[in-house]
DNA sequence: CGCTCTCTTGAGCCACGTCAAAGGGTGTGG
DNA sequence: CCACACCCTTTGACGTGGCTCAAGAGAGCG
């Protein structure tokens, strides 16, 4: 019970809002924040302080080279929490996509909070391990994969968000810039563009004005995001050649 | 005292070995397994049914796409430990880059001991945050940094994990083969050999055979890695133009 | 001593970055 | 309500860092 599957959040959506205890329940009855788009909500660096749970709207978490290259190491959406860094330093700066709506609470109060509360620490558990995934992914994404393997791959990651695979074609909805989407994906905002109009060129993809997409075909999509052969319907468990080792 | 600054392990070390509740110390009495050099421990997908501690040697921890490209997600060296995934499956898989010894404990005894030593909850979240902060440098290496960046990085992490800062010329030691070395950084094995040869070049290292080299000007190492001025002595803390809006 | 595997080095190419300019949206002020 | 202005995005032409292909040099091992 302590360590978890966390890939999907139901017990999470399907809890009644207030009783079950949950992360989101700690910041129930604190005040509305409002931060406007493009405002900070911290710096690498900063002591701290709070943790953030956003309501509505959309962040960016990102690294900065002293050079000026930005790494956008994640996109954090309504539902999510920021800065539970576990150091007493911000590990990134945290800045409003769009203008967002979020609550804080303290960082200590966070803490004792779910120290308090056990049920919680799986579900802090949880978030730190689907944290981990991505962040593996996106080694892999940034480490191995073309700049048309790495738009699909972003495209797929946005279709998953929304509604568990519903009717075809679903539109996404894209409130970042393409330079954000070009700092995500270790690409330059022109090979994004390029890329995209070559997909829907192709017809896999349609503009629905400039921050939304239509998937017109995502099994393709699919496919074309390269991290597996696209046939991810077959259980997976019968391709592994166990106990074998690995050709080195 | 919950979450707490993990940067260094030094109450881990310093800690009377058997004593003080450490996550090691759940290891303690269990057989010392022996993997051979380049032997898997487990398989991305494989049900996550141990955690491991390794005791001597490294181990790789990778993902391999569909056709065939491979991505090493990181090294993990004595004293650390594999395989707490938090999910129900390995996320990843490990081998052994050279003979390795460790122990392993059943993921449910390790989580039921985790949770009957309060003591040892803020060290696992240490070392997750260790690892969650690692990771975040990786995909600013990934995404934004060029080869001689990549390799300088990779080697400046070398320099940090031996002697925190002894002598120089420091030797470091490099069990893995050109290859991880390539696939850990996202580059091709010759432009790893290449970038290499020319540090030599400069004097900036020297190679004391296949897997080991000398370390000559450590500054400058830091200065190519990129991710900071190369005045890192200086305090982080004036620098920031605090509640300044980041130019959007 | 010869075999094999790793690493180095070279030559050429290509995907993506860079530089530049021309479209659209969107918001604001008249 | 229109028009200007700004910014984001697209598109084109060109350059280049790192990849690919290929061959040779060490190093470890039986």
């Amino acid at each position: 019970m302590y360590l978890e599957s966390a890939t999907r959040q139901a017990d999470l959506r399907d809890a009644p809002p207030a009783q079950a205890p949950s992360l989101e329940g700690l910041f129930g009855r604190l005040p509305l924040e409002t931060v406007d788009s493009g405002a900070a909500l911290f710096w690498e660096g900063d002591p701290a302080t709070h943790v953030f749970a956003v309501v509505e709207g959309v962040l960016r978490i990102f690294k900065i080279l002293s050079d000026g290259r930005r790494v956008i190491t994640g996109f954090i959406y309504p539902g999510e929490l920021v800065g539970i860094s576990l150091k007493d330093r911000y590990l990134y700066s945290a800045e409003a996509v769009v203008p967002a709506r979020l609550r804080r609470i303290a960082r200590g109060r966070f803490q004792d909070e779910v120290n308090r509360a056990p049920d919680l620490r799986p579900q802090l558990f949880a978030r730190l391990c689907d944290e981990m995934a991505a962040a593996q992914d996106q080694m892999v994404l940034l480490a191995r994969k073309s700049a048309e393997e790495r738009v699909a791959s972003f495209l797929l990651l946005g279709l998953r968000r929304r509604t568990g695979g519903a009717v075809l074609p679903a539109t996404i909805e894209m409130p970042m810039t393409r330079l954000d989407i070009a700092d995500y994906l270790g690409l330059t905002i022109e090979t994004v563009s390029r890329t995209m109009t070559k997909l829907a060129t192709r017809g896999v993809i349609a503009a629905k004005g400039r921050h939304a997409i239509a998937i017109r075909k995502a099994a393709l999509l699919a496919r074309l995001a390269g991290d597996d052969d696209g046939d991810e319907d077959a259980a997976m468990e019968p391709a592994y050649t166990r106990a074998a080792v690995w050709p080195h």
